[in-house]
DNA sequence: TTACGAATTGATGAAATCATCATGTCATGA
DNA sequence: TCATGACATGATGATTTCATCAATTCGTAA
């Protein structure tokens, strides 16, 4: 494994967000930090994708090292390739909720339309 | 700002990721995570990318809600939405830390070339 | 060896992102 | 009001990513 050392170091960093920067593949790695592997076919139910789609996307987490496959006979699995994956899901989980939540406050301070002022009836 | 309810979750989330996967932006958020905030020339200089190539990266930021700007008079000032983005920075840059310990281990394993044997000169 | 299930890779068109130059907008001082 | 600096947006071609179908590879049992 050569490829690391061949690319410069805020590319490897970026290809990890890229991993991550696909809602399939934050589906995979979520399901893999909530259990030791998982094996190919169990990925397919937890998403629903037809099984080469979800190949490509296991691809691209091994590319970017966030995934390690592992063959068993004629099973393939998978898991995490490092415990600070699920960190970083964890510490984005927050920030969504943090997003959220800024979101929520900010459409309850302005939420609703202006108040149409009551029509005055001319005389 | 009524644009996160409109989008799945899982969409948001994954925009923090693509915010995050490109080498300029990593930069960008690590320099404004090292200081409250920066103008947009400190960014260029932090950066050395032309004006408007700048502009749109941190569009992409901005859009995905990891940063939020600040015009005061004629200058815009750019800081971190969240801490938790920080938190995002910090995991990652442990786990890159990891996968270069495991490549360096794994080449020092299977480094170099195998030994040549010995020729045995024929009598 | 063959057949088959599991999984991966290849090929391809569509969509999104990236990088660059041109143009537009905002704030300020004269 | 005009000119200017600071910054954002628009337009566009190149590149990458995404989604889908076809083909290939791997492991196993018969």
């Amino acid at each position: 494994m050569l490829s690391e050392p061949n690319r410069p170091l805020y590319e490897v960093k970026a290809g990890l967000f890229k991993g991550l920067a696909h809602p399939i593949r934050i589906r995979i790695l979520e399901v893999l930090s909530a259990a030791p592997e998982a094996s190919v076919s169990e990925l397919i139910a937890a998403t629903s994708l037809e099984a080469s789609h979800l190949s490509q996307h296991l691809a691209v987490l091994r590319r970017n090292r966030l995934v390690v496959a592992e063959r068993r006979g004629s099973l393939v699995y998978y898991r995490l390739a490092y415990p600070q994956v699920a960190d970083l899901l964890r510490v984005a989980r927050a920030l969504l909720g943090e997003i959220l939540e800024t979101t929520q406050s900010q459409l309850l301070e302005h939420g609703g339309l202006p108040e149409i002022p009551p029509v005055s009836v001319s005389p």
